[in-house]
DNA sequence: TGAACTTAACCGACCGGACGGTACAGAGGT
DNA sequence: ACCTCTGTACCGTCCGGTCGGTTAAGTTCA
């Protein structure tokens, strides 16, 4: 029937990368799907052929950012201790503010369907539980875990900071007590 | 035609709790000025006389929930040392999950208004500066910070805590920092 | 080979309803 | 009489999703 060597090429890239682009230029509010599409140089129905809803789309940019996040631990050097954390910690100071709006989009549409957020839960469940398992001293570890996370959501909302030098300052104890937990 | 002739001063704050009910019973979604006038007993009119847009209640409600913060944080006694940081976090322990849909639906509406989010801003601007200059040591008292301020996230968004063990000794490990800030 | 047919991918008009906001007409109290 | 407040009706817009095309690239078979 179908040996069909070429793969079929794919929009799905191309509309996530669009939404990605418009949600980093008109913010977190501006992605409809139409918008998407015109961004993407596709019509209405050609992202609606690709995602087959809005959720998907929405859930297929989560995955893209869960799929970034695990080559970007994957990056930590192995002989790391606490290799887990540690890649979460440089996660965060790497990301830059284009995926904020993103981030936003998608907390956005979990307000009415929490469900939207499972995929990452489940990761971070696994993450978590390596961590954890890494770590000597575990409540230590779980601190680590939540100021990081707190510094995300920081970043995300514009909280206020401290200003540089505590923020250096901060980043600098994270590590200490990351490296002190093996 | 009256009937209850008691209370008509004001339908200001009885349309704030109705807005709390049903996001506590229907979900961050589900806040629509119809729904939430239909739930305080009025109709879309009443409330819209009482807050002329929906940011407007958005940030009503917002303001309430800074109001009872403050009043949480005053009723920790003086003695106490680093007494907001304390404050802030027996807040998130007693928060109940009452809140949080009300937190997603402020959230969620932020992702289109990132100024509604502004008195928050401030709020917390204004305890982070008390709080480091309360403190010792500042990094660790920002590594407190956002560790509460992760806590807070990871309630909000049901991420994974790590099993109740391990909540327990975050918080107790959470105390002592705090304790020996000072 | 080439006509008929199938299918994947995409288009775009349209629908329906949700929702924020407006207009205006009272009602009640002072 | 006036001001504060509330109710009803309505409007316009936005947006997600549907649906009947349409195009192009195979595939089948005479």
């Amino acid at each position: 029937m179908r040996k069909h060597s070429v793969e079929p090429r794919n929009a799905s890239l191309k509309i996530l990368e669009a939404a990605r682009a418009l949600a980093a230029r008109e913010g977190a509010g501006k992605i409809t799907i139409e918008a998407v599409a015109k961004e993407a140089g596709l019509s209405k129905g050609g992202v609606l052929y690709n995602f087959s809803t809005k959720k998907a789309l929405l859930s297929g940019l989560l995955d893209q950012m869960l799929v970034a996040h695990r080559q970007l631990l994957e990056k930590v050097p192995e002989r790391y201790p606490s290799r887990t954390l540690r890649g979460h910690l440089e996660t965060v100071l790497q990301s830059q503010d284009l995926d904020d709006d993103l981030s936003m989009a998608i907390l956005a549409a979990s307000a009415s369907d929490p469900r939207l957020l499972d995929p990452l839960r489940t990761e971070l469940t696994c993450d978590l539980e390596r961590i954890l398992s890494d770590a000597k001293r575990s409540p230590d570890a779980m601190i680590a875990v939540l100021a990081i996370q707190g510094l995300r959501f920081q970043m995300l909302l514009n909280l206020p900071d401290g200003g540089a030098d505590i923020r250096e300052g901060v980043i600098e104890r994270l590590r200490t007590i990351i490296d002190e937990l093996e």
